[in-house]
DNA sequence: TGCTTTTTGATAGTATTACTATTATATTTG
DNA sequence: CAAATATAATAGTAATACTATCAAAAAGCA
């Protein structure tokens, strides 16, 4: 997928204004990733991102309806984004047990950035996904925004990730459970080895996360 | 553990005036967990519980210095009490498969009232700590907050649970990664149960996620 | 080129939040 | 009963998460 010019197509739902469509919606887009890591979502402000950009805070609203939506656009273009990784990487591959082995692998491993996409740092965006997307759906309007598809980029990863699980398994019971327990999983790992290391095991370049999670899966799906 | 006047010890860090201590410190407790639990965190404010209780915001404010310690006290609360729910369901227990099992189930299985404690209702706190919980660590101040030993009851609960891992299969390389898959994993599903089903595999009364951690614990620390 | 439409920027304003500070009034304790 | 302590009431502050308005700049196009 390296260095191929494809786009992120994210759902009109998200934004007031498509921030792809201008300079200064790139720019919103692409300062916020890196403010919102510096300072963490809730010392994230839209005046400080307009005065960031040389712009000012009108100017952010006219693109995002909120703070949460913006967040909301950032999760689902990164769950696209992993989409398209996941189809990559499992593309003429014939054996079951190898693609899902490649989808665990994506989600498991320190993520990269990817030179498709010029002005968003993956790698970057990849550490608020970790550190904030739960916030994204711990609210009262879930149910609401659920309606509403806020979550089906999500959603539609972990489907075809549980698919991948049943070829190999047609009668293991729980899919969604096991792709969601890796997916957050994995998550959690990488946010405690910087910041809890007493709740992991993680050890600098042994790849303990991405063997930790295969193991899972592929004794879990066994039929002992 | 029924109906034993069991104390839980909170440090003294995380409160300025003991809660436990006065009728206003316990009504402000038990008062605050209804009310995150019916407005989500982000709208609980102290105004509000203030008023809710008979009294008012400085009053609150003289027992816990924000929102946030308010919430770590509640998580402390929590894991010291599952603590002494794990403890007592494993006393007297040899087999240590038997054990783990016991304490898989007192991670994923549905959070139950618990006599004990008067003025605490740890079902609504239950679902406080899977909605909320997250938002406590997921701070710019984690390793600050780590330092002054605010998430110790926590990793005390997990190193316990892995030294039971380790007493079934001493070479086992994660148990830590593998306790917090199940306890962070567990949560994660009934939160999904309720609110974006399409994530999990939840069926009323099947046990389904205590039976699918059970299985995915059991499995992972086997010797092949 | 001029003219219109659209986009952006600047300023102002609002309700609410998360506090702090002060003081008066209860309540407890010695 | 006095002194100490706990609580309640009020006021105030800086910041947040917006909304509204309007002028200036840029883009589209005849």
């Amino acid at each position: 997928m390296r260095n191929l010019p494809i786009h992120i197509a994210i759902s009109p739902d998200l934004y007031t204004k498509n921030p792809d469509s201008s300079d200064l919606g790139r720019r919103i887009v692409c300062t916020s990733i890196e403010m919102i890591d510096e300072l963490g979502f809730e010392a994230f402000t839209f005046k400080k991102l307009g005065s960031r950009i040389g712009s000012n805070e009108s100017s952010v609203y006219r693109y995002f309806e909120s703070k949460h939506m913006l967040l909301l656009y950032l999760i689902n273009w990164y769950w696209s984004w992993t989409e398209y990784q996941l189809a990559f990487a499992v593309h003429n591959i014939e054996s079951p047990r190898e693609k899902l082995e490649k989808a665990i692998r994506i989600f498991t491993q320190k993520i990269d950035v990817d030179n498709s996409f010029s002005h968003i740092n993956e790698a970057i965006l990849g550490r608020i996904i970790i550190a904030e997307s739960s916030k994204a759906y711990h609210t009262k309007d879930v149910d609401k925004e659920n309606e509403k598809g806020f979550y089906k980029t999500y959603k539609r990863l972990v489907k075809r990730v549980s698919e991948m699980i049943l070829e190999i398994n047609p009668s293991f019971e729980f899919p969604h459970m096991l792709t969601t327990t890796v997916i957050e999983g994995a998550h959690h790992q990488r946010y405690f080895s910087e910041h809890l290391p007493a709740l992991t095991d993680f050890e600098e370049g042994k790849n303990n996360i991405v063997r930790f999670y295969t193991d899972l899966v592929f004794k879990a799906i066994e039929n002992r």
